[in-house]
This record gives structure tokens, C-alpha cells and sequence, in this order.
DNA sequence: CGTTACGTTGATAGGAATCAATGAGGGTGG
DNA sequence: CCACCCTCATTGATTCCTATCAACGTAACG
């Protein structure tokens, strides 16, 4: 790490009241009191290097998580299936999920690039903060929401499936304030066809498609800037 | 209602503590103070009949329920997809998570039976019973993980698609100790094809090639028994 | 500079969608 | 009670989209 990132690294790790994720977190909705026991309960922030692993499928539950910069992919490994890819994480997102009804992590999650992430040790909360139950109650229920709709994105055909991971990671993007319409695509081709049920060829030749038609342009085949938003949920507004 | 359905009905109308449901629904881990407490947060027994709705997508959020009887389906409707279902709950479980996000019902859930149904109360609970947040936090976890595992049933081919599905309501009926290998599809095969992204026909191929297979029998097209579950699952495991 | 993994592009094959026709069941009204 | 209608299910023929197979290009890395 150089002398800048871990300049950097140092300062991310505030304090829940001071953290630049603010209400997109879970503090969102609680007084101050409550926040500073959420504090005692956040442990230090984790640094996650590409590859590195949060936790792995199999493993007993611990904690919930919060993405504070970077992003991970979530994936799950079936003997029959092989692996499998099921979404991504952004910044402000909450992580865990899967282990909280059996207490064993149902998935693995695995960084994509260099990723800062805080743990909510859900033991230490006890019953002192009700509210945040409500607060991971709502973050869990956004992902039920969002899993679903996800799932959905199976009915349409190749390219609108593209267009419409493209337009997910860019509404999330935006929903916090981020720079929106210009990204990096840490998947491969590969690992977006796994994440999409598309071979790597079939979205290698749907993203050049796009590239073709200007809804995009890729910069170093990894980096995907959005043209046209409209144009491209026009598109999927109407299906060929 | 006859009046056997009637008598029916109101011993279905009792205190959390004495439910059939027991442990399957959200009391388990709760102690007693807990669950008396719970069951001033939980309405009357709904009774829903087949078509009826529970609620409408994009109506605002009241409460949680538990699916006591009977079964019921999950749909969204999005005007450039149309309706689209997304699974089917039954005895035992949670629904209404879909709304605790938004405030705001991201989902219809019509009735495909004859249901009982329990309302779960948010705000009468408040703070009250941390450990019923505990409770649904697992339910809600619970819930992703099932919707998760129900996408990547999308990468399968069309007959081991028909097949997961099967066994899914087979393990989730097991699981709450009912009669496994028959029961009634509720779903007719142009819904069955909704919710597993194929088309009527093709289920209906499908199912009548595992019926020739020996692996189901249909009885009146509606009811399936499942003759050979170990051999369903080879199937699913080594694909052809 | 070779190696390796990833990406692109083309040709072909296969599986599900679509189109079309018939069959079966359930309810309604004559 | 039966004829009719309407919806759903089934089955076959054909089409279309994506997977597969194959070859080549490209970039990062030691």
C-alpha cells in the first residue's frame, strides 16, 4: 500500500456519526444516542484487496457488514451448478444477509477491487438498539426487493439483460450520489455471463452492439460510459 | 361459508401460543412474556379465498403477516413486463417484506386457495420485543436466500427448471412436517411458465415427459405425486 | 518475448419460443 | 339435462435466439 492510500485508509476509518456515508448507511433513522452505541458495536474499518475474501460460504456467522468504498461480487458454489455469481455490492449496501436464519454464511463474498468495510457485530447491539433491527429489517427488505427484480431481468433477452445490469449499477450509483453514468466493470465478460445466465460470448457481442449503436463506449474494455440513459431504458421499455 | 368451514375457521382464530404453526412461524425463540406480548400485535385471523388479495402492489406498507393455510402467490406488475410472479408462499411463512423498504407494497400477493392468514403488526409491537426484530431479521434473511437460490434455478434447462420447482414446494412442505410427495399446483401452467421464465407449452411438455418417466403422476391436472423424489434430484444434480 | 488469461468474431447446432390446431373440463343459460 | 362457450392444456411444425465450437486478437506479466 503506498504512503497515499494508507494516508487515505486511516481516514476512512471515522466514526459511524462522521462517516461520509451518512444516511445511506444504517445509522439512517437513529438519534445520537443510539449512534454512538452503534459505534461501540462497528468495529474497525476492514481493508479488502481484489480477490480478497470477506467471509466464505460454509463458514459460521458473525457479523453484518457495510460496504463503505469499493465493491464486492456475492457468489455461491454448488457441486452441481458450479459457481455462481449472484450480484454485486456498491458502496453504502449492507453485506451478511445470507448467514443471518441459519447462521451459517450461505455465500462467499469476495472483493472486486480495494474495498473499505465496517462490521456491525450484531452480538455486541444485544437489545440495546431496537431501532436498528428496524433499520437492518428495512436494508434487508431493499434486498429482497432487489433480488426479486433481479431475478425477473431472467425474461428478457440478452441484450436487454445487459442493459439492464447496466442500468441497475448506474441507478445505485446515482441513489448515493455518485458519479452515475461513467464506471468500471470490475466483472469480466465471463463473470457477467454467469451473473446474467449468458455466455461470455453472447455479452461480449452485446456490449460491442451497444458500443456500435452508441449507447456506450468502453474505455479499456473495463470501464463503460453511459451515452444515452434514456435511450438505453427506452429500450427496455420496448422489446424488439 | 358452510358451516363446517365456519366452525373451521374460528379454531384457526387462536393466541400465538397455541398455533398449529408453532415453532414455523415467528414466536420460535421467543420466551413466553415475548409471545403474549406478540399476540396482542397479531390480528384476527384473515381468511382469504382464491383470487382474493392480501394487498396490491403500490399500496402503502401496514403490516407483516403469516400465511397460516392455505397458499398464495407474489406478483409485481411492471407495465413493460406485465405481471410477473415470483414465487408462491405457504404455511408458515412471512409475507409482506417487500414493503417494509418503501413503506410501500413493492408486490400484490393474491390468494391461490383457501388461506389463513395472521397480521403482524409493526407499530403496536414497537419497541417492545426486540427479539421478534431478531426473529423477522432471520425470516427476511431467510426469505433472500430462498430468492437467490430461486434465480439461479434460471441458469437450468426447461425440465430441471420444472423439476426444482417441485422439489422446492416438496422440501418446504417437509420441512413444516406436511405431506411432501402430493399436493395440489395451484398455479395453472401458463403461471407455472410466468414464474419459471418459459412458456406455457413447454411446461406442460415437460411435466407430461416426467410423467411418462415414471418420475410424477397428474391427477386431474393439478395435483402432482411425486414417485421417485431421489431420482428427481439425480436429475437435477447431473444434467443431461 | 513468450506465456497466459481474457476478449472478440464467425459458423453451426440445439433448445425453447412461437404459431397453429385440437382436445378437455367447467360453468352458464336455454 | 344438455348444448354452448370459454379457458386452459396438449401436441405438432417451424422459427429464432443463444449456446457451443473454433479461431484469432489483445493485453498484462514475468
Amino acid at each position: 500500500m503506498s504512503t497515499a492510500a494508507r494516508k487515505l485508509f486511516h481516514q476512512l476509518s471515522v466514526s459511524c456519526k462522521d462517516c461520509s456515508l451518512g444516511s445511506l448507511c444504517v445509522p439512517h433513522g437513529l438519534d445520537q444516542p443510539d449512534i454512538d452505541k452503534l459505534d461501540e458495536s462497528v468495529g474497525h474499518t476492514k481493508l479488502l484487496h481484489s480477490g480478497d475474501y470477506l467471509y466464505r460460504q460454509n463458514t459460521s456467522f458473525k457479523s453484518l457488514f457495510a460496504l463503505k468504498s469499493g465493491s464486492v461480487k456475492i457468489v455461491t458454489n454448488d457441486p452441481n451448478v458450479g459457481e455462481s455469481i449472484l450480484g454485486v455490492y456498491l458502496p453504502g449496501e449492507i453485506i451478511g444477509f445470507d448467514g443471518l436464519s441459519s447462521e451459517v454464511y450461505q455465500c462467499s463474498i469476495q472483493a472486486l477491487e480495494t474495498s473499505n468495510i465496517c462490521e456491525i457485530n450484531l452480538d455486541t447491539l444485544q437489545a440495546d438498539i431496537p431501532n436498528i433491527y428496524k433499520q437492518l429489517l428495512k436494508h434487508a427488505s431493499k434486498a429482497i426487493n432487489h433480488t426479486q427484480t433481479a431475478g425477473s431481468v431472467n425474461k428478457a433477452n440478452a441484450k436487454n439483460r445487459v442493459v439492464s445490469f447496466l442500468l441497475d449499477i448506474a441507478e445505485r450509483y446515482q441513489a448515493r450520489g455518485y458519479f452515475h453514468t461513467e464506471f468500471d466493470l470490475y466483472l469480466s465478460r465471463g463473470e457477467l455471463g454467469n451473473l446474467l445466465n449468458l455466455t461470455p460470448e453472447t455479452i461480449s457481442r452485446n456490449i460491442r452492439q451497444l458500443e456500435r449503436e452508441k449507447y456506450i463506449t468502453l474505455k479499456n474494455n473495463r470501464r463503460v460510459v453511459l451515452n444515452n440513459i434514456e435511450g438505453l431504458k427506452k429500450l427496455n421499455c420496448s422489446p424488439p
